[in-house]
RNA sequence: GGAGGGGUUCCCGAGUGGCUAAAGGGAGCAGACUGUAAAUCUGCCGUCUUCGACUUCGGUGGUUCGAAUCCACCUCCCUCCA
């Protein structure tokens, strides 16, 4: 029995949506689940109690920025990251692959690895399918990810294929390192946007029996209907008793249609980024609330929300702390995003098991913006 | 009363005859953000509908082909001496 495992609760008879429970050493929660990015060890401006209070049952982080700093060595020292960052449910840390693809020219790929020049100090470091999976064994998260290259769009198909076929075998090489049963490493599907390397990707991984996939190299300046064009020629080579991640989305009308395509779990700094520079989700789009449209306007983020910020506190009140450049803004804003996306999550898990998520999907595109 | 310094576009502040609608900063306004090198980045920021035109550097007058820049007077502010 893997560390991960995800229980099918209800299937909607008309898209590829689906309700569950997914089952870690630290809890399970509902999915499809939003998970919040906490890059270094933390949800920037949120304590883990706040996090979760508005119900995530499991969090990101990043293996190449904590290699770097404080290093997994302390992490582990520390009883893990857990223990270290005190929270207390599921945790997800990526291998670093998605640090191959952004911080571009700052990086080599070569068969065995990748070798990165540290963005804090210029350092020269290696990561390695080995490394990458040792580093998360010391770091201690329940989901671990396969060490992937992450194929920018737009890419040739030759470039795409040897890059995949590359992080084929460099799951291989992860799952051959690791060692913990109490942790579960995921594959990650990649190909670019060509659908036959898609397939290949993941009919190859799914070969290699991985206790859940994820969807990596998507939404990655793409269209959003190629996405979605791409996804869902993915998820269908995806067995349906084991987890699908689509990874690094995202926003609202992309998790609807992720959903719809089959996928539990997503992650995305959107959210939380987004609200540091002073832009709220809600239901019909993006609300600007540093703009000067709200300076007096005394209603809530978004009306009807239940968050912390939009039963306390108005658009004008916030907008004034980022015109002032008072902390407490992005705060505000980054919980109701959070609490907002993992709200919108609930309803869709509760229209999924009611039987009307083709309604709920209908309803929520006709109000929403962009 | 005497001596000196100074008033620049919303603010601070460069600028001492043409390359200046006027550096730079701030404020303001808007946009971007999808496995976080991000409390970041980009653009606009005298007026008009654009190429372009027009108005602006305390006020008035003058010198000059040409003035924010030179001269005269006026006005206001600051420092020091009585």
């Amino acid at each position: 029995m893997p560390a991960v495992t995800i229980e099918i609760i209800k299937e909607c008879p008309e898209t590829g949506a689906r309700a569950g429970m997914l089952h870690t050493p630290h809890g399970s929660f509902p999915t499809p689940m939003f998970m919040p990015v906490g890059t270094q060890a933390t949800v920037k401006t949120l304590s883990p109690e706040e996090l979760e209070e508005m119900g995530a049952g499991i969090i990101l982080s990043n293996t190449y920025h904590l290699f770097l700093r404080p290093g997994h060595e302390l992490v582990e020292k520390a009883g893990g990251l857990h223990k270290f960052m005190n929270w207390k449910r599921g945790v997800l840390t990526d291998s670093g692959g998605f640090q191959v693809f952004s911080l571009g020219a700052m990086r080599k790929i070569k068969e065995d690895g990748v070798e990165f020049r540290s963005h804090i100090d210029g350092a020269k470091k290696l990561l390695t399918p080995e490394i990458a999976t040792k580093v998360q064994e010391a770091l201690g998260a329940d989901i671990i990810m396969a060490f992937d290259e992450c194929v920018p769009y737009p890419a040739e198909h030759h470039y795409a294929k040897t890059s995949t076929d590359r992080t084929t075998r460099w799951a291989e090489r992860c799952r051959d390192a690791h060692g913990r049963n109490d942790q579960a490493l995921f594959g990650i599907v990649q190909g670019g946007m060509y659908k036959d390397l898609r397939q290949k990707s993941a009919e190859e991984l799914v070969e290699l029996d991985f206790p859940g996939y994820a969807v990596g190299g998507l939404s990655v300046g793409e269209p959003k209907e190629m996405m979605y064009d791409i996804l869902s020629d993915t998820t269908r080579f995806l067995p349906r008793e084991k987890p699908r991640y689509l990874m690094g989305v995202g926003t609202p009308d992309c998790l609807v249609e992720g959903v719809a395509l089959g996928v539990d779990m997503f992650d995305c700094v959107f959210p939380t980024r987004v609200a540091r520079n002073g832009t709220a989700m809600t239901h019909a789009g993006r609300l600007v609330v540093r703009n000067a449209q709200y300076a007096e306007d005394f209603l809530p983020l978004e009306e009807g929300c239940n968050c912390y910020a939009c039963r306390n506190y108005s658009r004008a009140y916030i907008r004034h702390l980022f015109k002032a450049e008072e902390i407490f803004g992005l705060r505000l804003l980054s919980l109701h995003n959070l609490y907002f996306l993992l709200q919108f999550m609930r309803d869709m898990r509760t229209a999924i098991m009611a039987g009307n998520f083709l309604d709920f999907r209908k309803n929520f595109l006709a109000g929403y913006q962009n």
